[in-house]
RNA sequence: GGCCCGUUGGUCAAGUGGUUAAGACACCGCCCUUUCACGGCGGUAACAUGGGUUCGAGUCCCGUACGGGUCACCA
């Protein structure tokens, strides 16, 4: 055994830094409970001035998903959760993707062979299940755990198929400890031997992760909560190659409701969905750092980087969060309403093109007043499409019990509006503003009781982005002129 | 089924033996108002359950119920 190979390995791993990893495999998208994982992961790192790494685990190549790493690089990218090292962006620990280590884990195999914490299994895959057909929670004790070292050793020479299964004390118990669950003991003997290395030669996740996490120096494993179970298996390889034990933080699933986790088959929403659903990177980001974690005080707005301040692993709870967009769009509807009036002109503009395509709508006088009426960019442009073209109106709209509007009072509003409204030399909004009033004093009437009609009649719903005046005077004369026309032809066709 | 874990309002959650059990979303009401919204103010609503321990329990212990995870040559 050529024990220069793992002193060097030893020698490469570097020390005294806390170093995270998110460790995903690229089989699709980034679904919610990823991301969440990631950014915790960032942020322990980032917390304790350590390194965060990336490393791609593709060891089950039947699963593998054309361009998922680039999704995975994409979001982190997009997230400000930035790795320090990488399959892209190298490292002292390379390579970072599994499939490219492959050597490793047969050295270490073999090693662990040798001290025991292994052996050789030739059984048929068919074999093994076949055995538990009457019970099926029933423990299987693996026959090939009986071979002597000399006679594996020689029919694996002679070419002859086999796994390599962890090697699991048939007594006693194992104890792990975890930072957000505490003590957890476990019997040895519900612990499976499992498949450390498959018939391909490349490793199983149950290997490859204990490996990798120890060769590159991990401080904190971060994982979900379904790896808690095995944790004891990884502690007894851990113990078994004499390694030290890094610290465990198991995270509780995202659900969507009480009884399922989020996921795509359910036709939930992925990161990139949500984007699409006209959410924000960063609203995304901060709600769900909260989803399952709490920081202590009142606030929860939080940029990455106060976040990457403030974080700590204290904060995360045991138990399942159930993902609510609601409030979700609460953050959103905050992000939006604090961005910078350009910054939001810029984003909102292909939304607000989507439905307003005359050039003569001036984008700028009414984005201020869409952004903070904007929850979702995607709302945009149901929110204004009147703009271009009137949209078919019940005339029911016109009645309205805080402005005291009918049917009967609209018509005789927009009958003294529309010649007050005709005289109006420049059409702005101080001036349309003006008419109006006066024109409500004069008729002894309140203001929303002419403004209401006015506004009914000019954009044809209920709710718009501004108000009569601020609608009127984006419209143009000449158009709301002509709505306010056709709004009286519809309430006199009683 | 075995093993492991969890359980504070509809949701996210604070809370580490003594609190009127925070706060946020959602919901409702009021105010403001040129509609909706925004904003302001207020309100409804919770410790799964039964036993202990204790002067005192959401907080500690045990049981029960409910829920989740796991028991792959998937991760």
């Amino acid at each position: 055994m050529d024990m220069k190979y793992f002193e060097d390995m030893e020698a490469r791993i570097p020390r005294g830094e806390v170093r995270t990893r998110f460790a995903p495999s690229p089989t699709g998208y980034m679904h919610v409970g990823n991301l969440r994982t990631a950014l915790y992961t960032y942020l322990i790192a980032r917390k304790n001035g350590g390194k965060f790494i990336l490393r791609i685990e593709d060891t089950d190549q039947g699963r593998l998903v054309e361009g998922a790493t680039d999704v995975i690089y994409k979001t982190m990218r997009d997230c400000g959760l930035t790795h320090d090292e990488g399959p892209d962006v190298g490292g002292p620990v390379g390579p970072y993707i599994q499939t490219e280590r492959k050597p490793i884990y047969g050295k270490y195999a073999e090693l662990l062979l040798e001290k025991g914490g292994a052996y050789r299994c030739f059984c048929k895959k068919a074999e093994n299940e076949a055995e538990n057909e009457g019970d099926e929670h029933k423990k299987h004790i693996d026959p090939c755990r009986d071979i002597s070292r000399e006679e594996s050793d020689r029919r694996a020479a002679a070419g002859e198929p086999f796994v390599i299964r962890q090697r699991i004390p048939s007594e006693g118990m194992t104890t792990f400890h975890d930072e957000i669950f505490g003590d957890i003991t476990v019997p040895n003997d519900t612990l499976d031997d499992n498949v450390l290395i498959k018939s391909d030669g490349l490793p199983t996740y149950n290997f490859a992760n204990v490996i990798d996490d120890h060769l590159m120096g991990i401080t904190h494993v971060v994982r979900g909560s379904e790896y808690l179970a095995s944790s004891p298996k990884y502690n007894l390889l851990y113990e078994a190659f004499g390694w030290e034990i890094p610290k465990y933080v198991h995270c509780s699933p995202v659900m969507r409701d009480h009884h399922n986790k989020m996921s795509k088959r359910h036709g939930d929403p992925s990161y990139e969905d949500l984007l699409a659903q006209g959410y924000l990177t960063d609203a995304v980001v901060n709600y769900v750092a909260l989803l399952g974690w709490s920081p202590g005080g009142e606030q929860e707005i939080f940029s990455l980087s106060e976040l990457c301040e403030i974080f700590d692993i204290a904060g995360i709870s045991k138990s399942p969060a159930i993902f609510d967009i609601e409030k979700l769009t609460y953050f959103n509807a905050e992000y939006i309403k604090a961005m910078a009036p350009e910054k939001f002109i810029q984003i909102a503009q292909p939304f607000i093109r989507q439905s307003v395509k005359k050039e003569s709508i001036d984008i700028s006088a009414f984005a201020p007043l869409l952004q903070p009426r904007t929850e979702k960019l995607t709302d945009i442009p149901e929110k204004i499409d009147f703009f271009d073209a009137l949209p078919e109106y019940d005339k029911e709209l016109f009645t309205n019990k805080k402005s005291k509007t009918d049917s009967e009072i609209s018509l005789k509003m927009l009958q003294a509006a529309l010649p007050a409204m005709e005289s109006i030399s420049d059409w702005c909004d101080e001036q349309i503003h003006d008419c109006l009033i006066s024109l409500a004093e004069k008729l002894e009437v309140k203001n929303a009781t002419l403004m209401w009609p006015v506004r009914i009649a000019a954009a044809g719903k209920t709710v718009t982005p501004g108000g009569a005046v601020e609608i009127c005077s984006l419209l143009g004369k000449e158009e709301t002129l002509r709505r306010m026309k056709l709004g009286i032809e519809k309430l006199e066709r009683e």
